[in-house]
DNA sequence: GTACGGTGACAACGACCGTTTCCAGTTGGA
DNA sequence: TCCAACTGGAAACGGTCGTTGTCACCGTAC
């Protein structure tokens, strides 16, 4: 019988239940970061975990609720992050949006496997196909949302959906090394975009 | 010993070769155009092409060289059908811009199986994934030495990279059906892009 | 001190993949 | 007519995957 409450080695269970699942996740961030799909099976993530496969399926059903569970904990990171960047800034919406930018960017540069997860994998991963064709929706549409009236609804629709494009594919190249420009550059230009387009 | 001109049901042995060789590119397109790239498996190939797999390694040494020759099939006939809507138009930039994008959204219109491939496939497909940072890279060289002096280089590879991102995910999302506008807006808007990024 | 829950390593299973090979049948020129 | 080339189907091989099961060990609570 399982008794959570039962210490061992100092910790309950549910403790080292929960520590394992973190161990587990940060795997699937090291491989799924690598850009490599491909490269995520079970065994890898639990040789790079340094757990056994009994494990993996004591924090997970199957491989696609770690892809999930990775994604997401990647995801909520960089929400954390743009918006702990925009509570203490002048609130005009070119102060807020090249806060969430710098901050995004930054979060990129501080670790390339979380930006790699966030744009690329949800393309290349069937299993995050569903829940990634959402995020960037989701952008959209808090663009489109953002536009002002001057705009017909079929404008507001092609100059978000152009917008999330431009940027992805920004970071995307940014973030692989082919697009070699200063950050602060790159930075000011994805800014002037979303100011521009939000400018009737 | 193989003879090649020896006729066989009233066609040559390399005839026949070349008529099965095209029916495993157009069961490739079928299958990577379905946006699924594990589906494309050699079995699934030649079970929708109507040949076995010996067939297969007659006109392919491998998997991966099916998957090239499918790609750039697809490219091909994506550059002829825009060369063709160029020929016979004025040479002004915004003219021969709007003929281009115009015969590519209308190939993709005419056939979305393609646009899935040019667009979709290089990024989930890892056989792909060399020849396919290829093409858009080349795009945006394209773009990029068309820009006005008035750039510095650095703006001109930012604007180029957002470019080419904006009108690719365009495509992709008016593809799969997310982005419900008119088509000629969307034809619009994109030239309407490429022109503004032209002019100083 | 001992019994038991937690642990770790790893074999085993069935499925699917890419690739090769075999074989029985058909076709057309010598 | 006979034989060699070509055809079509399918089995077979070696490999990897996701997933489950087994078994010996070890630390802790009683």
């Amino acid at each position: 019988m399982t008794n959570a409450t039962r210490t061992w080695a100092g910790t309950t269970l549910a403790d080292r239940r929960a520590i394992r699942r973190q161990q587990l996740i940060d795997a699937g961030i090291e491989l799924l970061g690598g850009g490599d799909t491909a490269a995520v099976t079970v065994r890898a993530v639990c040789r790079t975990a340094k757990l056994t496969e009994r494990y993996f399926y004591e924090s997970f059903a199957d491989r696609d609720a770690l892809m999930l569970a990775v994604y997401e904990h990647v995801a909520e990171s960089a929400r954390q992050a743009i918006l702990n960047a925009m509570v203490d800034v002048e609130p005009r919406p070119e102060a807020l949006a090249r806060a969430a930018v710098t901050a995004f960017v930054e979060l990129l540069i501080d670790d390339p496997r979380k930006g790699t997860v966030l744009l690329l994998a949800p393309i290349t991963e069937p299993a995050l196909n569903k829940r990634g064709s959402e995020l960037l929706p989701t952008f959209t549409a808090m663009i489109h949302d953002q536009l002002p009236d001057s705009y017909d609804e079929t404008d507001r629709k092609l100059t978000a959906t152009s917008l999330v494009g431009a940027l992805t594919y920004l970071f995307i190249s940014y973030l692989d090394g082919s697009l070699d420009v200063p950050r602060d550059r790159m930075i000011d230009h994805a800014v002037r975009m979303l100011v521009a387009a939000a400018s009737p």
